[in-house]
DNA sequence: AAATATACCTGATAAAAGTCATATTTTTAG
DNA sequence: CTAAAAATATGACTTTTATCAGGTATATTT
């Protein structure tokens, strides 16, 4: 619980590991770990955040409310992503809601610890820099992806994303389980029209059920059907 | 042509601003002044980037290039913006291709001039950090956009902004002048749907043309439309 | 000014995706 | 363990959007 930043291993693949030995023992210092349970909000969409959130274990959702009340989510963040930052850095609230997937360690860390470092320590900033940049593409990608791309293509590209991201357990399941409206909110269509591409899936073999999870049995013919056959 | 960045009213725009003066100096004396005509790339997807382009006039377009060979415009980048950032910042080669939308004059600056300043001047690099974070914001909202509103949403969404960003001439008409297939790569349709759709709109007098020009004849009726009646 | 190319427009049709209604299964809570 | 709730599944139908095919108008070039 009281583990030291120093030590954290999830430190090696985010921005943190661009700060000095004094600044980040100030970080360290500040944070606050905290249990979150699936489902559970880190914060809302419009809230002002004080500070970002590390995460240590666990899966977050980051989604945005249309107009017509449906979720759009825009990034499922896990160990190591540090959530809230482009909020912190633009000084603006967030335009993001962020929620627990499983449950979830993270430690928050209070914007007054990382201010300063943000305008001290070039390095930093440059690693957060490169960070947001390689967001950014990607969101240019989710862009491309859903306005050129059928719904059923999506949900092919969106399984492989998940075994590539995620892996898988033992018995071969996604090691992440999303819920049916969670996969219908990443692709961006009406959760029926998800569940009937994932029962047609099913019938052809390329995905095999139990409960809630999902495992892969083709990806050859997923991959084909991203590609458009 | 030969005028310094020092003196260039743009810089106030973009994060050249945080430099100090001898870093804009070096700036100045190593970029080189384009012209770009209507139509010209600046840049293809794929490339390489040995540098940014600080836009001075003119308006270009930022797209990506799907599977099925439709272009997606990504963004809309005009005086002051400056493009190939990401790319620079992130050292990969650029996942956009630009293009003149119309006639632009634009300033190449070479990464050398900048990517000292990057490691060396926090204030720039902040200042460079807050501007993709609000990039990566714009993003998120095109995502949702496009995934959770109708064509016809997206196409009077499109005049809106236009209309916000680019203004009018003194005749009324949009200032910036896209043709229907850039209007329906911005939105994500296609060419004819977007034809289609800007033809109701003529004949239910939200909009009036003139050759390729549009004029927005009825704001509050296409803010309604946006809004979902 | 004629010839060519390019952009714009429209109709007919097909395909894709959404909506509504209603089972059925799975999970959760008591 | 059982009841209730939530999630998944599927059918029937509608709406939205894409595609194809053939036009007309508008630029551009010669």
């Amino acid at each position: 619980m009281e583990s030291r930043c120093e030590n954290c291993i999830v430190r090696q693949f985010n921005s943190l590991r661009a700060m000095s030995k004094e600044e980040l023992k100030k970080v360290s210092d500040s944070k606050v770990t905290k249990t979150i349970k699936k489902g559970e909000p880190l914060f809302q969409e419009g809230e002002k955040l004080n500070g970002v959130f590390c995460v240590r274990n666990g899966v977050s959702k980051l989604s945005k409310l249309s107009a017509n009340g449906k979720d759009q989510i825009v990034k499922l963040a896990s160990k190591g992503e540090v959530i809230g930052q482009r909020s912190v850095i633009a000084e603006e609230s967030t335009n993001l809601s962020a929620v627990a997937v499983n449950d979830m360690e993270v430690c928050f860390i209070p914007k007054e610890s990382i201010n300063h470092t943000l305008q001290k320590n070039p390095n930093f900033t440059l690693e957060v820099l490169r960070h947001m940049a390689h967001d950014l593409k990607e969101a240019d990608d989710v862009i491309v992806n859903i306005s050129q791309k059928t719904v059923k293509q999506r949900i092919a590209e969106a399984f492989l994303y998940l075994k590539n991201n995620f892996g898988e357990d033992k018995d071969g399941f996604l090691a992440l389980t999303l819920s049916r409206e969670d996969i219908s909110n990443v692709v961006g269509t009406a959760t029926e029209s998800a569940i009937r591409i994932i029962s047609e899936f099913k019938k052809k073999g390329y995905l095999h059920t139990s409960g809630k999870k999902i495992a892969i049995k083709d990806e050859r013919k997923l991959k084909e059907i991203v590609e458009g056959f």
